[in-house]
DNA sequence: AAGATTGTTGCTTA
DNA sequence: TTAAGCAACAATCT
């Protein structure tokens, strides 16, 4: 469930942590989870490095030394990207002891991992693991094997760049271009905001969100909304993003941020995972429907 | 024990 | 072309 702002955040911990490292070894435990296949996918990464990390709507983009390919890394709904360094998780698999040095240090930093992370790493749900300088290593976990792991050329990326739509918080995210976008089609609002090839980076939680903050009920047709509905869901879905950015992202049970680390945004929600509990400006009931396919909350009486 | 679940793609139908 | 609905991907929880 990583949206644009968990992925934002993810970026940034990554940024900080694996530039310019020499990778030294790939390990693949889940084959489908890398594209072509297994044997490339650790051949193009090894001996190179990354050179900056890019990210458009929930898609990271990994710029290679070798400034052809990229590696593509989407997180679907349970991915994780977790760095450590810590020399005993990489040591430890699942079913062996951790190794700790005994240092105190050593020892606070690996509990603190294992509190954050839920146990050791690598875990049952770990399927790619890159290790830089042969310390450091970046885990990617995904229990439900959605997510993956691609290297594209430069060619390739600009195509698969130019599916995606305007981006909140860029500045092609204007508000002419927002209501245009939306005026022009026929489809539910929520379906219109979930729509990567429109607006990219809005997913489930911040799309119910944004829709509550504007008063617009998800289901109306997008054409119907007025230009005052429409600007004031612009400045929503900026300040939210913007909000969810600077809270860490929202964790609902899978997300956790590159060190491992929850979001702190669950408190602030609305109507998201409120199903039945009150609404906080009005105290209705928050009900929970199907829309674009999507379980959707909402205020029954706050949107219209 | 059937049904629901965060994202996305692709197919079918209208 | 556009939109709606659904299955699929896999694993877990209720």
């Amino acid at each position: 469930m990583p949206e644009l702002p968990e992925v934002e955040v993810i970026r940034r911990g990554l940024k900080n942590e694996i530039l310019n490292k020499r990778i030294s070894e790939v390990k693949v435990l889940s084959k489908n989870t890398v594209k072509p296949n297994s044997r490339t996918f650790a051949k193009e990464l090894k001996g190179k490095s990354f050179l900056d990390i890019d990210r458009i709507g929930k898609l990271l983009i990994f710029e290679l030394s070798d400034k052809i390919d990229f590696l593509l890394v989407h997180l679907k709904m349970t991915g994780q990207l977790i760095y450590t360094d810590q020399k005993e998780m990489i040591a430890g698999g699942h079913e062996t002891k951790p190794r700790s040095s005994g240092r105190l240090e050593d020892v606070l930093i690996e509990e603190d991992l294992i509190e954050r992370v839920g146990g050791r790493l690598p875990n049952k749900f770990t399927r790619v693991i890159i290790t830089f300088n042969k310390r450091g290593s970046l885990y990617f976990n995904d229990m439900r094997k959605f997510g993956y792991m691609r290297i594209v050329d430069e060619r390739e990326l600009k195509k698969i760049k130019s599916a995606f739509g305007m981006e909140p918080r860029t500045k092609e995210f204007t508000k002419e271009g927002f209501i245009k976008a939306i005026k022009t089609r026929n489809k539910s609002i929520k379906a219109v905001l979930l729509d990567q090839s429109i607006i990219a980076g809005l997913g489930n939680i911040y799309t119910d969100e944004s829709l509550f903050l504007s008063k617009v009920d998800p289901r109306r047709k997008a054409s119907s909304l007025t230009d005052k509905e429409i600007s004031a869901l612009y400045k929503n879905i900026e300040h939210i993003i913007g909000k969810a950015i600077e809270y860490k992202g929202t964790t609902f049970s899978d997300y956790s941020d590159a060190k491992g680390n929850k979001g702190n945004f669950s408190e602030l929600l609305q109507v998201y995972g409120r199903t039945g509990e009150k609404c906080k400006i009005c105290g209705t009931k928050i009900e929970k429907i199907r829309e674009a396919g999507r379980g959707t909350h909402f205020c029954p009486k706050c949107q219209f």
